[in-house]
DNA sequence: CTAAAGGA
DNA sequence: TCCTTTAGG
């Protein structure tokens, strides 16, 4: 799920005008993921289309990435290699979750309890093969840039990120400032009021923006102190933080005794895992390529909508009035005529 | 998640 | 017109 870094570290509400004319690394997965478990039925149920082929993330895709290009963001999506061998206990931890989740929705869903039901279908969602190459030939019709990370995409997106070849990196989790993202971006869609699901609650949704060096300023940490407050929390690597230690311990005792070995000689606690230095290796020397082109193209609309509503029974009206739409007003808000002018280097 | 329909 | 609910695939 990430570090929990929710509550020691600033974040400011952004406007999503103020990010007009600027450039997203966005974590694909993470993304995908997300819209994997929030678009869904009256019953729990992803959309399907008439082949019961999942599409929700294909919806979500789109949606959003033609929202935002309307209004001047650019994104490129980082996609997933392979993850890190110290990832596996955390990929066996969530697999079952998932299982778990699918019993229960199963079971909710047999006895009528449907509102039961699409609360445990949101953690039963796995990324399969297909809906990737789903996501890449939707991107692709659009001419959306991918890149392929050799290994965490948000470890790619966050070096893109450092590297100022995209203003900032996007993903719900916090990994990305550990990565050494200069900026981390929460939350980029299309904002407004959102009820809560079971709830009487509604949310105000906005994008945050998270600057890494004013948090490392803030906290008065470094970079590498900051990777071994997240290991005290807990990472991907090691899920399961140390016993005891929450954020806001783990900040005070990084910040009085500086690494996670000098706080172990004092607190009994903490003892130091022995794959310690790996963890903040993948940090702090992530597996990234710069092996790659930001160039977006024209859209091809007929390719996108022969995908989408051909195969995947999209309504076609829809499709390219959302195409078309991104399409003018980026032409428009370049004040160039047409949109490789505007996307060009 | 958004877009579109439905109610106040 | 604004806000809430439902459909979409």
């Amino acid at each position: 799920m990430g570090v929990d870094l929710g509550d020691i570290i600033s974040r400011s509400k952004i406007s999503l005008d103020e990010f007009a004319g600027k450039t997203f690394a966005v974590d694909a997965y993470n993304a995908l993921y997300q819209f994997l478990a929030i678009i869904r039925g009256p019953t729990g149920e992803p959309l399907m289309d008439r082949q019961s082929r999942v599409t929700s993330h294909l919806s979500g895709l789109l949606y959003r990435t033609t929202n935002l290009a309307e209004r001047g963001i650019r994104l490129v999506y980082v996609f997933d290699g392979k993850p890190p061998s110290l990832k596996d206990t955390e990929i066996k931890r969530r697999r079952t979750i998932r299982f778990e989740a699918t019993t229960r929705y199963e079971s909710a869903l047999s006895t009528g309890k449907f509102e039961e039901a699409k609360r445990y279908a949101q953690a039963t969602s796995s990324l399969k093969d297909l809906m990737i190459d789903d996501a890449h030939r939707l991107l692709r019709y659009l001419g959306v840039p991918i890149v392929q990370a050799p290994s965490e995409g948000e470890a790619q997106a966050a070096y893109m990120a450092a590297r100022g070849d995209v203003w900032a990196a996007v993903s719900q989790d916090y990994d990305s400032l550990l990565f050494g993202a200069r900026r981390l971006v929460r939350n980029l869609a299309i904002s407004g009021k959102r009820k809560l699901p079971m709830r009487e609650a509604y949310v105000q949704v906005e994008p945050e923006l998270v600057d890494l060096t004013s948090t490392l300023q803030t906290l008065q940490l470094s970079r590498e102190q900051l990777v071994d407050l997240g290991i005290l929390i807990g990472t991907d690597f090691n899920p399961d933080g140390f016993k005891g230690i929450g954020p806001k311990t783990a900040l005070k005792l990084v910040k009085e005794y500086g690494r996670v070995e000098r706080i172990a000689e004092v607190n009994k606690d903490v003892v130091p895992p022995p794959e310690l230095d790996r963890i903040r290796e993948i940090f702090l020397r992530p597996a990234v390529t710069s092996n790659y082109t930001l160039e977006w193209r024209e859209s091809d609309v007929e390719s996108l909508v022969q995908f989408l509503c051909g195969e995947r029974d999209f309504n076609e009206e829809r499709v390219r009035t959302v195409v078309e739409r991104a399409r003018t007003a980026m032409a428009k808000e370049s004040g160039k005529k047409t949109l490789e002018s505007f996307f060009g280097s």
